[in-house]
RNA sequence: GCCCCUGUAGCUCAGUAGGAUAGAGCGGCGGUUUCCUAAACCGUAGGCCACACGUUCGAAUCGUGUCAGGGGCGCCA
């Protein structure tokens, strides 16, 4: 056994973190290349191999250069590989192969390295802090306080807490934000539907208004409403009153729809915060740099002169009224993120806002200066749902009492694991069909369980051993002479590969790639449980590595399901 | 008419800052359980990556065009 310092020692000759191993082949064939051909050569990547059998990483910047440099991309590729093989103790071999691809095979000892660190302290530490130190908003869901989410607003809910969850795990701090349009027209809308409905209980006749809310939900809010305040309420005379009634009780739905996904915000933002002042002084910087206009009609009412800033069609910003549109509290509440001054802000909205949401951007650049918004602002457009049962579209319809909810979905599925890894398995772009009838059965044709169940085997495994982490084998050398199987090896290449393609996809802001990783480890996994038994009561020491070799999946599954948002159950 | 997204295996989808032989799950076919959970594993069949042209040493990936599907084009949000 070796001692803590031995070990440390050991581990800061060999063990690097991914990043730092891919990233000092990189820079030091790079330098080869500028030692032998006297001239500046752009950076050279170290990637995944695209198929394992060539090897873990694979170079093929010898290609590119080979024009530039007027040479055989073979010739390139050799002095690469003689930069580096023979001098990295974290590589095996090193291949010039085909037309000029470099081929890297990590060696055991790493390999066996990273596993016991993953094993004892986790594979979280491994994922590259991009974002250490920055502050990233998250806005989503932002639906009015109007009624029940959809099944729209599901998927965006879980859109937005999943790159919230995966920007945290690449070291950013977070806040999750709802914005709410509580001074529009659709608040006061939503009063005289629930007036309607609170006078037809008491026998009179009130029609919901033209473009009212019709949804069942309305009336028991009409009958709670008559059970607290009586029957004497008067319509349009105490019409704050029923608007207030009705937003909060809204809240109340909305928030405890998104409890059921297990999703809270930090912030709740309202329209009305920014009414007048914020809006006004928005107007005030439009007006400074002449991108609005007076109507010809009528002069309270205001044009914005998108068409000059290379948007289809000018816009009216604030009614005769001297309400605003939509897009001028937007326009107002983004200058207001900015303020706050965070490194990075996501919008997340459904595609039928690509419209308003180019506006606002296209006025946001000439405002602040288009480098600073592209930089800093990431919108996601996510497209619809089709819901799907047996083989047949279900019937989607925002009019009146006819559309599915989040809260008929996750009950109809029965779990909101399910409902979120779903989701979450295709890109935001992509029209998504959800098969209710998939997702609600409990067995092989789900992906979920085959994730959750890699997991809960091991869990199983770990049960049946008592001390697991005085088990775990820090000693590579030792761990690499009693994992000797190849599926064994091959589990923690997959591994060593994690944290980089979580890094990736949190750059990218996809947490669909999660999913598929997941599932890669599950199927390793499952595949090593087969073929191996990890307990063997003969053999301490074999079993002693193959725990460690669990302790390092377990790390893994528990950190992406995290990210996901889905439990990491330890029984199934 | 204009704009956005999509078209990859029978189905649902990954893969698109160009790279070597295009992947997975489900479904099909054939196997595996005295042993840590068979919600698992192993094997096998299945593709002109919608189509055409172009750029490139190299294209599912980039460009142009065509076709097909979904969505959006309010002084609603």
């Amino acid at each position: 056994m070796k001692t803590d310092r031995q070990r440390k020692q050991t581990r800061s000759l060999l063990l690097k973190s991914p990043l730092q191993t891919r990233a000092e082949l990189a820079s030091a064939m790079q330098a080869a290349l500028v030692e032998k051909f006297q001239r500046e050569i752009p950076p050279v990547e170290v990637l995944p191999s695209r198929n394992l059998s060539f090897g873990d990483l694979a170079c093929n910047s010898a290609m590119p250069l080979a024009g530039n440099l007027k040479r055989n991309p073979r010739e390139i590729a050799k002095v690469m590989a003689e930069a580096i093989s023979n001098k990295f103790p974290q590589l095996e071999t090193v291949s010039v192969d085909g037309p000029g691809f470099l081929n890297i095979t990590l060696s055991g000892e790493y390999l066996a390295e990273f596993t016991a660190a993953a094993a004892s302290e986790g594979i979280s530490q491994f994922i590259p802090a991009d974002g250490k130190g920055k502050t990233a908003l998250v806005e989503f869901v932002s639906s009015n306080p109007t009624g029940p989410l959809t099944v729209g607003h599901c998927r965006q809910a879980v859109l937005g807490d999943a790159i919230s969850r995966l920007l945290e795990a690449a070291g950013w701090t977070v806040q999750r934000e709802y914005y709410f349009n509580d001074a529009g027209r659709q608040m006061d809308k939503l009063a005289e539907s629930l007036a309607a409905r609170y006078r037809n209980l008491l026998g009179g006749s009130m029609e919901i208004p033209e473009g009212g809310y019709q949804g069942e939900y309305i009336k028991s809010w009409a009958e709670d409403l008559r059970k607290d305040k009586g029957d004497q309420l008067k319509w349009p005379e105490q019409k704050d009153l029923f608007r207030d009634y009705a937003g909060n009780r809204a809240f109340v739905l909305i928030s405890d729809d998104l409890k059921l996904l297990g999703i809270t915000f930090d912030r709740y933002f309202a329209e009305s915060e920014l009414i007048p002042d914020a809006v006004d002084a928005a107007i005030g910087l439009l007006e400074d740099k002449e991108l609005v206009y007076k109507d010809s009609d009528d002069q309270r009412k205001l044009w914005l002169k998108l068409s000059e800033m290379g948007r289809p069609d000018d816009r009216v910003i604030r009614r005769e009224d001297g309400t605003y549109t939509y897009r001028m509290p937007d326009i107002a509440y983004h200058l207001d993120k900015f303020q706050r001054k965070y490194d990075l802000m996501v919008d997340i909205f459904g595609s039928d806002h690509i419209d308003t949401c180019k506006d606002v951007e296209t006025v946001l650049g000439v405002l602040l200066g288009k480098d600073r918004v592209s930089s800093s602002l990431r919108i996601i457009l996510h497209q619809f749902v089709t819901l799907v049962r047996g083989g047949e579209k279900v019937k989607m319809s925002t009019r009146a009492g006819n559309f599915v909810t989040l809260r008929d979905l996750v009950n109809e599925v029965g779990s909101a694991d399910v409902v979120r890894y779903l989701f979450l398995t295709r890109r935001a772009e992509a029209h998504m069909d959800f098969d209710l009838e998939v997702a609600a059965a409990e067995n092989d044709e789900n992906p979920v369980f085959y994730v959750q169940y890699a997991f809960a085997r091991i869990a199983g495994i770990l049960r049946k051993t008592t001390e697991m982490e005085s088990q775990i084998v820090s000693d590579p050398a030792r761990l690499l002479s009693l994992l000797t199987g190849e599926r064994e090896r091959d589990l923690m290449r997959l591994l060593e590969t994690i944290p980089l393609r979580v890094s990736a996809a949190a750059t990218a802001l996809e947490p669909h790639r999660i999913p598929d990783l997941l599932a890669e480890v599950a199927r390793a996994f499952h595949g090593f449980y087969q073929h191996h038994r990890v307990i063997d009561p003969e053999n301490d020491q074999l079993t002693a590595a193959r725990l460690t070799l669990c302790m390092a999946v377990r790390s893994t599954l528990n950190d992406m399901l995290t990210i996901l948002g889905v439990r990491a159950p330890e029984k199934m």
